[in-house]
Order: C-alpha cells, then structure tokens, then sequence
DNA sequence: ACAAGCATGTAAGTTGTTACATGATTCG
DNA sequence: CGAATCATGTAACAACTTACATGCTTGT
C-alpha cells in the first residue's frame, strides 16, 4: 500500500475543519500549527492535487462573482479513513529538534563567555516573545469557541508549546547565572 | 563570500575536539550532539571533503599498520576563524519542533479519546526512556572530564534536554489526567 | 493609481536520509 | 569461520524552501 509522509496528514486533517482552499489551508497552519509543523504552498498545492489523484479528496471550483477563482476540496470517505487510520497508529521515534543556539552553546569554549551569554539573551528574549504569543493566540481561541470539540484539543498543544517554551527560559535563567559568576 | 549551512559548522566544531576521521566524528556526534543536531554518514564525508576543498581543513592519510586507514582531518587558521566568527553571530528565527504526537492530538476529536490516551501514554514512556539516557550521559560525562572546559559547555545543552524533556513529561500527565476525566 | 490581500501554482535549488558497496581487522 | 567493529564513500530518493509568475479585487 501506498505510504504518505506526515505533512500530506497534516493537510487531510486540516480538510475535517472548515478550510476548503490551499489558501485557507495556508493561513489556518500560520495561526495554529506554526509552532509545530510549518507548511510552506510549495507542498500545499501539489499535496492537494496528489490527494484528488489518489481519491482521497475531491475539489469543486468555486466561482463567486466578485472574487477570484477558488477550489474547494473536501475529504472522500476513503481520505477520512486514511486519516483516522493514521491517527490510531503508534508514532515512531521521538523527534530531534535541531536547535542552532545549543549548536552554538555547545562550542562555547572557542569564545568568551560574554559571547556566549549574549547569545543566550537574545535566545531568551525571542523565547519571551513566543510565550506572549502563545498565550494571545490562547486567548482568541476561547473567545471564539465556535467548535468546541475542537477546540479542547488545540488548547492541548498549545499547552505543549507554553510548558517546553516556560521551561527554555528557565534554563536560559540558569545557564546565564552560571556563567556570569564562574568567570571574572 | 560564500555560505555554509549550520551542519557545516558543525562538523568544523567537532574537529575542534580531539575527533579526527569521519568515523570518529560520527561516533561523536552519536553520543553527544544526538539530541539536538543528528548527521549521518552521507553528510559528514562529503563535507569533510568540502571543507578540505575551501581550505578550512587539511587531511593526512593515517596508515597505522593493523587498522584500516583513516584520513585525519584538522582546522586550518582560515577554518577556525570562520568558526569563530559564526559562534559569535546572532541566531535567526526559533526553531519549529515538528511533532507528529502534538500533530495527531491537534486531530483528536477525529477519534477516541481512548486513542489519543494510548498515543500519549506511549509518548510519555518514550520520554521517560530519553530522561535517563540524558541522565546516563550525564554521569558519563562528569566522570570522564579530561577537557574541563569543553565538559561545562556540554552539561547545559544536557541540562537544556533534561528540562524540556521533563516539561514534556509533565505535560503528559496533565493532559492525560483531563483526558480521563472530561469523558465517561 | 497603487498597495494589500485573495488566490493558484511551478521550478530550481538545498538538505537530508537510506540503502548500498567495499574492504580491513579483531575477537570469540 | 563468522560476527562485530573500524573505516570510507556514493547514488537514489524524499522533503522542503524560496523565489518567481500570474491575475483578480478592494480600499485609499
């Protein structure tokens, strides 16, 4: 049987919410997934014209007066059964986030300490503003609430991202004291 | 002036420890950079290669009799200084940790919520198994400490790990426990 | 008139994984 | 003798990003 990587998942799964379009597509992952899986329209189109191939999903052309050309595409039975299919499977190894300033961090002792600390710094402070951002999009989340059952389940994820990003910060907290007194 | 991806810098980082051949290299990476930067062997010779290329590194042919021969690589001045120079460039954007558990919980109310409790207790034993590698590492490291000053930097990323591995974790349980709770 | 947003798409390039191919040595 | 480890490398493929190309509509 045929296999599909997990961004054509993503993109089925994003068909059972009210997203028709790429475009929509596109823009529910900017405000949703962002902080775990970015989808770029170099996949979206050609993902949603491999699912139509394979009779996953189906498209319509939308044509509004008044408004540029869009196809809608909805899932197939045999799409929603892929899906869940995917979904009850158990997942394989446990991802490596590649992250550049542990890269970095890591290599510490080729530079001063200074160095390293403002490295951590900056780090901390775009980790601050991920947090804020995380908890506005919280926010907007609970004020809609159109779809409830949905919604429990993002407020999940976002709690992932508010736990590991709270816990980044502590340890930029940590590490900086701990080079600011060793030294000098 | 031409450009290296942080892979590159890498592996110019590595051959600043006592790391010489390809082989070793990989080995080192394997124990240590693993959970924030993984590279495979298609990656690591053809750069080595590259490196020797642009001048950042030098090989001998090491025939030692009795061992297969191994090419031992080493910074050049030219080398070393560009890998000071990109430790001391601010890093761009965070990171996307692309998650498949997050993504299939996203997708929760596709299925039961028996299935999403299966797919998070799973994970939860995974990271529980990733803990104590960390751990073992740890202990590894803090009994060897030859090099002093390259141990210390080593340590934070390992702290970083085990900080956000245990948020994970944490994380885990909560959303285990409502999962439990809000149905039946 | 023009910028911003809506809307679709492709081509080239980069990065990375996997599987394969090769061969020496060491240990049981 | 065979398995494990040491050691180097490549080719095919998969995945993803970026930049480009196109064109309509709406608001200023």
């Amino acid at each position: 049987m045929k296999t599909y990587n997990d961004t054509t998942y993503a993109i089925l799964g994003i068909l059972t919410t009210n997203c028709k379009s790429g475009y929509e597509i596109k823009k529910f992952i900017d405000q949703s997934l962002n902080h775990f899986w970015k989808i770029s329209y170099g996949q979206i189109y050609p993902t949603l014209k491999l699912l139509v191939q394979d009779g996953l999903a189906e498209v319509q052309t939308e044509s509004v007066p008044g408004k540029p050309a869009s196809k809608d595409y909805h899932l197939t039975t045999k799409g929603m059964e892929l899906l869940k299919k995917w979904l009850a499977q158990p997942t394989g190894q446990l991802p490596v986030e590649r992250n550049e300033i542990l890269l970095k961090l890591f290599f510490g002792r080729q530079q001063s300490e200074e160095q390293s600390r403002i490295l951590l710094q900056d780090y901390k402070q775009e980790l601050k503003k991920r947090y804020f951002t995380y908890e506005a999009i919280e926010r907007s989340i609970m004020e809609h609430e159109e779809d409830e059952e949905d919604t429990k389940y993002w407020l999940f994820t976002l709690d992932y991202g508010k736990r590991s990003t709270q816990a980044a910060i502590d340890w930029c907290h940590v590490t900086l004291a701990q080079l600011s007194t060793k030294e000098e």
